[in-house]
RNA sequence: GGUCGAUUAGCUCAGUGGUAGAGCGCUUGCUUCACACGCAAGAUGUCACUGGUUCAAAUCCAGUAUCGACCACCA
């Protein structure tokens, strides 16, 4: 049965005490997502007089699937989209997705491979991309379904793709604009090429990892003098066709006598040059490097100084290209590397192999080690460094944790131009186009320029030429990132046009992302905002833990240590999930994700749940119109929660300004825990019955309400649906509105009610509760904790020890608290020293004299302590000089509550002789 | 090698000068008319180590150890 949203949208009818004892939230959360959707509650309206508040999703990979990390950053996201709704704001929370270059077009190629046995070559440019549309069809919202589940309140209806119609024209306006600016040129240089996808990749792409190699030792011999030899060392035996050269440092006297002279390289043969150049380190090795500036980066500069030849004797697979080598033309690389090395051993060159821990570049995607490999690409020179350096460096766009400020300023003091082509087909074509008849000598001259453009030879626009038969278009895709860095204003607008949107909503407010895309994403949107907006993309930056294993492990895919976060929302609920993963997530330090955190989540929401299931057994109407302060029969227990209530607010407020996700988290945990329902709800159960005095009866209920209605509104951006659900069911908000849409009042909810009384009855709640666990507390440490027969019997007691004698017997679960001023105890009976006086708990000779003694014993000597660590604090004259005098009034309080307490205890311990 | 971070109960984590905390787990007792996804009571800590600053340090400073991240790398 599905009835209109507001009210019993899923249980129909039942009234809430038929409903089952545990909290079902599959069908509460599924039933008002689809609520929220049909009312448009997520829709951002530019022409809003409020408050802009917007966020743009960091956009998940098309095909991706949700993982705990996406759960974290958008649940967090989605906290801050709805509590920015509730402060009044009109709120954007753009979505999309990301056509992820690479890990998409890997999936795909693979389905290829094991569907078709074919590659992307053999089926052609068109049709690929065409079976890669395809896929991002059927795969494309999987994700986006994924993140619904979870609640996210996004506007669907302004959801973008990276390489919609629009966005594209972004891209490549971009492009034109850069490279018409000289910031984007083609050259031939070192790149991290990939030997499985056979693509370029920028540096962060490339990820080091520890390897065990082997550091070969092998001698040249000297042209000039026959059987002598000059030694190296190098992991890498495989590349020793490409060598030009041997270095050596030249402040290195070992070898100053061979510098100039001539090497021979046994295959193939060549005689090579013995060259000085800074970059080598004589500690490492023989202190002698065998150049190859074809296959190392640092070779490559030491080549360019050097005007050495460059011999590329790789294939693009990783296979060796030499055909002057027979034995290792063809060879995978890592099988000609044992192969050279064992070649090297017959014609006794190799001196010896040592073990050695190295740092090799393994390609992100495809896992492989990285070739540094020499080719044409695309670069991008960076825009408005300066600028975006400063704007984080001062703190105009705020990173929280303020630490990673300076993981950014280091990135951007060493940055390198980035490498933006790709030698892909799923993604951005480069907006290249060459005339047909020059189209050979363009792609292999060493650099294009406006020149070039001038001559009419080279078209760079985001309009294809008007005349396509005469030219052809570069064949390169560009990087990934390449679009991702426009995502706060590309998906607002169309180039060239200032829409309605991005004067209402950019810059965007908050960004929410993991710290390891700092230097991919975050940094080169700053970037681009400030080069094509003029402006900051967003103002602060939210970093999320990095969730790892229970063992402190990445999460991955390989490991099969990432638990689903769907499985774990059937299984605890949606809000469940959100709320578990929130309260313990640290800020700024990793996160170790424990299922049982979730289960935490889960119990939370049921133990809510059932405080308004037992609140609606006692009646349907809700009393959302209760105002406490022209209530006339307010109880301590009412002013107490109320008051708390009014601070929770505070708190969370407080927490929030500093996004302190899970300081909320806690605050609400333990209010709706600790405070409503052990505290308060156990006290004023009795009013609650039928037979209950009416007026009691009324402003317990009343309390409830108010206290429930503004809870459910503090806690719903972290457990959204149970909180809608609850609001409709008890009636705390009216049929066809949504708690998600109503605005936080500023108001407190003891406003208008004098602070005298306010403190007076807080001041005896708390002293009934602590007395009451004082109480149950002895009752336990006389076994007697399930009787609910003992009589507890008050000397000293309190003035107002009367009026909430009953509650305080409730409470300890005795039959009765009485006030007895001249009573006394009989020899051995137990006693407590509490706030609302001494206690005692007379039990007629069932207890043993000396055990008694033994606990008061124990309990004075505790006293004491405190007593003596009290005085001692404020005998010592610079504590009073030196300390807040809050901090001296409170010690001096606690000294005089001690003393008090230890001369009762002595007083019962000596009454037992 | 450089930078940054972490080290608090068996586990996951709060706590940032002034009485060591939460949840889970553990022990004991409760089928108490909201909740066993629960209630009550309880045990468990040289706050990594060594110094320093301070009347007072888990908290601030310096150093040490261990773990981790990022950056740069010696082939």
């Amino acid at each position: 049965m599905r009835l209109a949203p507001g009210v019993g949208l899923v249980y129909g009818d039942l009234a809430m005490s038929e409903l089952p004892k545990a909290y079902e939230p599959t069908e509460v959360e599924k039933s008002w997502y689809q609520a929220w959707l049909d009312a448009k509650c997520f829709e951002a309206d530019p022409a809003s007089e409020k408050p802009a508040y917007s966020i743009v999703i960091p956009p998940p990979n098309v095909t991706g699937i949700l993982h705990l990390g996406h759960v974290l950053n958008n649940t967090i996201q989605d906290i801050l989209a709805r509590r920015a709704r509730q402060k009044g704001c009109e709120v954007l929370w753009l979505p999309g997705t990301d056509h992820a270059g690479i890990a998409t077009q890997t999936k795909v190629e693979r389905q290829l491979r094991e569907e078709e046995g074919k590659t992307r070559r053999d089926i052609g440019r068109e049709a690929f991309l065409e079976k890669v549309w395809e896929w991002k069809e059927k795969h494309g919202g999987i994700i986006i379904k994924q993140l619904k589940r979870l609640g996210c309140s996004c506007d669907w209806s302004r959801e973008r793709f990276t390489m919609d119609q629009d966005y594209s024209r972004w891209v490549s306006q971009v492009f034109a604009e850069l490279f018409n600016e000289g910031l984007i040129y083609r050259g031939k240089r070192m790149v991290n090429w990939c030997p499985v996808s056979l693509t370029a990749l920028s540096d962060e792409e490339v990820i080091p990892k520890k390897q065990n190699s082997k550091l070969y030792y092998l001698k040249y011999e000297l042209v000039d003098e026959p059987g002598k030899y000059l030694e190296v060392a190098t992991t890498r035996p495989e590349t020793l066709m490409g060598d030009v050269a041997v270095a050596v440092n030249p402040k290195d006297e070992r070898y100053g006598k061979y510098v100039g002279k001539l090497v021979r390289r046994p295959f193939p043969e060549a005689e090579i040059p013995v060259l000085a150049d800074d970059h080598v380190d004589p500690e490492f090795g023989t202190g002698a490097l065998k150049i190859t500036p074809a296959h190392d980066k640092a070779d490559f500069e030491i080549g360019v100084r050097h005007e050495l030849e460059i011999i590329d004797v790789f294939h693009p697979d990783g296979s060796v290209n030499c055909p002057e080598v027979p034995e290792l033309d063809g060879l995978d690389r890592f099988v000609a590397r044992k192969k050279a090395a064992a070649m090297l051993e017959e014609n006794g060159l190799l001196i010896k192999v040592e073990e050695h821990e190295n740092n090799v570049g393994f390609s992100e995607r495809a896992d492989v080690p990285i070739e540094p490999r020499i080719s044409m690409q695309w670069f991008l020179r960076y825009p408005e460094t300066e600028r975006t350096a400063k704007a984080v460096a001062t703190g105009r766009i705020q990173y929280r944790p303020t630490r990673w400020a300076k993981t950014h300023a280091n990135w951007m003091d060493g940055i390198q131009d980035w490498c933006v082509s790709r030698q892909l087909w799923w993604g951005h074509r480069i907006p290249v186009w060459y005339r047909k008849e020059k189209v050979a000598a363009l792609r292999d001259a060493e650099s294009l320029t406006l020149a070039d453009l001038e001559a009419g030879d080279l078209h760079v626009s985001e309009e294809p030429p008007s005349d396509p038969e005469n030219w052809v278009q570069d064949d390169d895709v560009l990087d990934t990132w390449f679009s991702s860095w426009l995502w706060p204003f590309a998906t607002m607008e169309k180039p060239g046009e200032e829409s309605d949107l991005v004067k209402k909503f950019y810059p965007t407010t908050d960004l929410v992302t993991g710290p390891d895309i700092i230097f991919f994403w975050v940094a080169r949107m700053i970037m681009a905002g400030f080069r094509f907006k003029d402006e900051l993309p967003f103002r602060n930056v939210f970093f999320t833990s990095i969730i790892r294993d229970i063992q402190g492990r990445k999460m991955s895919k390989s490991l099969g240590n990432s638990p689903d976060p769907i499985d774990l929302m059937e299984k605890y609920g949606a809000d469940g999930l959100r709320f578990g993963l929130m309260r313990t997530a640290p800020i700024g330090a990793d996160l170790r994700f424990d299922e049982a955190q979730i289960e935490e989540g889960r119990n939370f929401a049921n133990k809510i749940y059932n405080a308004c299931r037992f609140r609606r057994m006692s009646g349907a109407e809700a009393r959302v119109d209760f105002q406490a302060s022209s209530c006339d029969h307010l109880r301590p227990y009412h002013l107490d929660i109320l008051a708390k209530c009014d601070e929770l607010a505070e708190k969370v407020e407080a927490a929030f300004a500093d996004y302190r996700f899970n300081e909320v988290g806690q605050q609400l945990y333990e209010f709706l825990w600790s405070e409503f329902c052990d505290k308060f709800l156990e006290a004023v159960k009795g009013d609650l019955r039928e037979e209950a005095e009416p007026a009691r009866r009324e402003a317990t209920l009343g309390v409830f309400d108010v206290v429930m209605a503004r809870y459910l509104q503090l806690l719903h951006p972290y457990m959204p649906h149970l909180t809608e659900e609850l609001c409709a069911r008890m009636g705390y908000q009216a049929k066809g509105t949504f708690l998600m849409e109503k605005t936080l009042p500023e108001a407190g909810l003891l406003d208008g009610v004098e602070s005298a009384m306010i403190d007076d009855g807080r001041g005896r709640a708390t002293a009934v509760y602590e007395s009451a666990a004082r109480l149950r507390n002895l009752k336990a440490e006389y076994r007697l904790a399930a009787r609910k027969d003992v009589r507890f019997v008050v000397r000293h007691g309190a003035d107002w020890l009367e009026a909430e004698a009953d509650i305080l017997a409730l409470l300890s679960g005795a039959a009765e608290v009485t006030r007895a001023e001249e009573y006394q105890p009989e020899q051995g009976t137990p006693g407590a020293v509490t706030s609302a006086g001494e206690i005692f708990m007379p039990l007629d000779g069932l207890i043993d004299v000396e055990a008694e003694k033994i606990r008061l014993d124990k309990e004075i000597e505790k006293n004491t302590k405190e007593v003596a660590k009290s005085k001692g604090k404020l005998g010592n004259e610079k504590f009073i000089a030196n300390a807040k005098p809050e901090v001296v009034a409170l010690e001096r309080q606690r000294l005089v509550e001690w003393e008090g307490k230890l001369g009762q205890l002595q007083k019962m311990r000596d009454n037992l002789g």
